[in-house]
DNA sequence: GCAAATTAATGATTTATTCAAG
DNA sequence: CTTGAATAAATCATTAATTTGC
């Protein structure tokens, strides 16, 4: 695809200014989530393509739409989590002092059957709650916003996971990984 | 293009860990410290795949090792000019103390030719030193390091700021950008 | 009810940090 | 130790909710 993706044009704005992002319809925000939810929360280039095709279904998206939902949807669920287990040590600071640092303050942090791909290679780093994001999935809201139908039990993770069509595994003419990789495009 | 950039494969080192990375010939270094000193720093993806192409030249290289580069140049060049900074003010506050603080910190910060492009709309942000990056351009090492020849004034922006083949606007399926754009893309 | 004005969400971009090849 | 690659955090900007005055 590269740029000029499939569907609608003209949608290029003026020039200068004005913009226009993408809006995920409410089916695709089913998938998406559902997909972050079972574990994958940082999908590599293949993934992302497989499930840009999955969403394309539903309406026009790029790969690199899919790519900044998942960015943005992990940043904002580790915020998210932050913010709580602030509130919460903060809360049980009142009283007791070296106590509270469970785990990973109280969250469940379960993981599904994906494995969650890359771990990150696990040494030394900064945060101090390491194992930090990468198989947290849900944080809170499973619900999902609408009247939605898609059949939630059908996994779709299983759909992605399966090894099947694995043709190609492209790799461009220097470095990267396109493993762990999963990372910079910038251009659209 | 999208993934699978063009020349050599082979290069795709196992799926697992390993990978080579990108090595710049000296003739690209070149081009490219051009470029960036001519003010040019964060090229649009448009931009990008021009530089690309001319640095093709000399070897492969994708888009995104072009990208990396010039985000790494700007961070690097930011870090060095604030550690310069750091120890010019920590140095004269010794003496003096509410004196310092001349414009950018005795960085001449010039601006050659090259209008920086997006000027990061300047609304009501953080960042005490706004202007920040945008047109810095050269941070004391316009030395080049090494023997190389290549006409320093035939002034490179030049051939990539002439508007010549605009044909082909990309814009995406859904939002983004290719304007100020020039971000994410990731997956190699 | 309805738009203009505000606010809340969230898609897109940039910057800071970190990892690791050479 | 330098620097390419990758990720996370912070920020910007646009779109949807919502509030408000009519």
């Amino acid at each position: 695809m590269d740029d000029d993706s499939s569907s609608s044009n003209q949608s290029c704005e003026r020039n200068e200014t004005v913009r226009s992002r993408w809006n995920p319809k409410p089916e695709q925000i089913v998938i998406l989530e559902s997909i972050f939810n079972s574990g994958m929360v940082n999908p590599r280039k293949d993934e992302t393509v497989r499930i840009r095709k999955m969403l394309e279904q539903f309406g026009a998206v790029g790969d690199a739409n899919v790519f900044y939902w998942f960015q943005n949807r992990r940043s904002r669920s580790r915020r998210r989590q932050r913010q709580i287990q602030a509130s919460l040590s903060a809360a049980s600071n009142s009283n007791e002092e070296q106590f509270a640092r469970s785990s990973t303050g109280g969250a469940i942090q379960f993981q599904t059957n994906f494995v969650p791909s890359s771990v990150s290679s696990s040494s030394s780093s900064s945060s101090s709650s390491l194992g930090g994001v990468v198989g947290n999935a849900n944080d809170g809201l499973f619900l999902f916003s609408g009247p939605m139908e898609i059949d939630q039990n059908t996994s779709i993770t299983s759909i992605l996971c399966s090894p099947t069509d694995n043709s190609k595994l492209n790799c461009s003419s220097s470095g990267s990984k396109d493993h762990l990789c999963n990372t910079v495009l910038k251009y659209k």
